[in-house]
DNA sequence: GGTAGACCTGGACGC
DNA sequence: GCGTCCAGGTCTACC
């Protein structure tokens, strides 16, 4: 079997629902704008054996049309059953149009659109090294430490195509694999013992994915846990938190601060912003990750186009906070003093540092 | 409990 | 072209 097809909720529509978080950027996803058609490649088979199948979606631009999916190799069922189980994670196919409606009675201001799923990875152990990924770093070297991990350390797929041509490591893979090399290879810096330990307690089971994905399984325990982990803060468990289907804790970085400081108009120092982002989206209590998300994927669509025409090595590169802060749009420009603030405070450092240089 | 500084990388910037 | 600075979240030591 090399082909197949999905009947996916009578809502989803493929351009909205894949292009709706920043990880369908990421290897091994692999978005075309041109043909309208998501690929990913899928390390499916037993450990050290058979090669990774590259994965094909297409849709009819009609919601609720059949997904095409089309394989660079043939298949057996029980990989096929992966292959599906793999997509509709990703794709959160199971979510379907009344799941979503709940959302919409909260926030109506995307029930027009429909935006409600938000694209995630096939399983919990990428979803989890993607966000210590993203961690203090700018957007474009997550897209680097991404395509690097899968090109040294996942499973290459049986034929060339576009993209990354591996897959995503598994655990048993990047727990074998030696800190430092990880470092050479992957450019993940100090995260290197971070997710070589992080894989090894997937593989030990002292994580478990069936325990976190769990409806019995509260989010004060989830959270609980997360703050654990090596590589885990608040900030990433509340991102894990909502990859895993639990949207009531907001992730709030520095992209939240300047979403706080230029779309929602708050003042005061980044610790009070945050806070007034919080009080902000509190009213949309069990979805309110969802209300923040989209608001802020509007913006960027706002100032990108919509986020099905981005390319990962164009559009895709520029999502950082001091890129967007800094650009010239129509009357979104940074206030001058704003400008001369961090002009200021980088002279103010550099005598600083000067000053120390000279008292040793 | 709050705060300062180190961690590491790629990109921006100044010379 | 080279050197320096900056952004980014987590972790640890210290008060």
């Amino acid at each position: 079997m090399n082909r197949f097809s999905i009947t996916p909720p009578t809502d989803f529509v493929l351009a909205r629902d894949a292009c709706s978080y920043g990880y369908f950027l990421l290897a091994p996803n692999h978005w075309e704008p041109r043909t309208g058609s998501f690929s990913t490649v899928m390390d499916v088979g037993v450990e050290g054996e058979g090669g990774a199948v590259r994965v094909h979606v297409m849709q009819e631009r009609l919601a609720g049309a059949t997904l095409r999916v089309r394989l660079d190799r043939s298949v057996s069922a029980l990989e096929a059953k992966a292959i599906r189980a793999g997509l509709s994670r990703m794709l959160r196919l199971d979510e379907s149009a009344e799941d979503l409606a709940g959302f919409h009675a909260l926030d109506a201001r995307f029930k027009e659109s429909g935006r409600g799923r938000l694209m995630r990875s096939a399983t919990v152990f990428e979803d989890v090294i993607k966000t210590v990924t993203s961690c203090n770093v700018a957007w474009p070297s997550t897209i680097i430490m991404n395509r690097r991990l899968c090109e040294t350390q996942g499973k290459a797929s049986a034929t060339a195509g576009p993209g990354c041509g591996h897959a995503f490591p598994t655990a048993a893979r990047l727990a074998r694999v030696r800190p430092a090399s990880l470092r050479a290879r992957c450019s993940v810096g100090y995260r290197d013992v971070r997710i070589v330990e992080l894989a090894k307690m997937f593989v030990r089971g002292e994580i478990n994915p069936g325990w976190l994905e769990s409806a019995a399984t509260s989010d004060e325990a989830i959270h609980e846990a997360l703050l654990e982990w090596p590589g885990v803060g608040p900030y990433a468990a509340a991102n894990i938190m909502q990859l895993l289907g639990r949207y009531e804790r907001l992730p709030l970085d520095s992209e939240s601060v300047r979403h706080g400081r230029d779309v929602l108009g708050f003042k005061g120092t980044p610790a009070q912003i945050m806070k007034k982002v919080q009080g902000h989206f509190a009213p949309f209590g069990v979805h309110r990750f969802r209300s923040y998300w989209f608001e802020v994927w509007a913006f960027y669509e706002r100032k990108r186009g919509p986020a099905w025409t981005w390319e990962r090595e164009t559009t895709g590169k520029t999502f950082t906070a001091s890129k967007l802060k800094d650009e010239d749009f129509a009357g979104e420009r940074p206030p001058t003093g704003e400008r001369e603030d961090r002009s200021t405070r980088r002279t103010q450092r550099a005598q600083k540092k000067r000053r120390a240089g000279e008292t040793r």
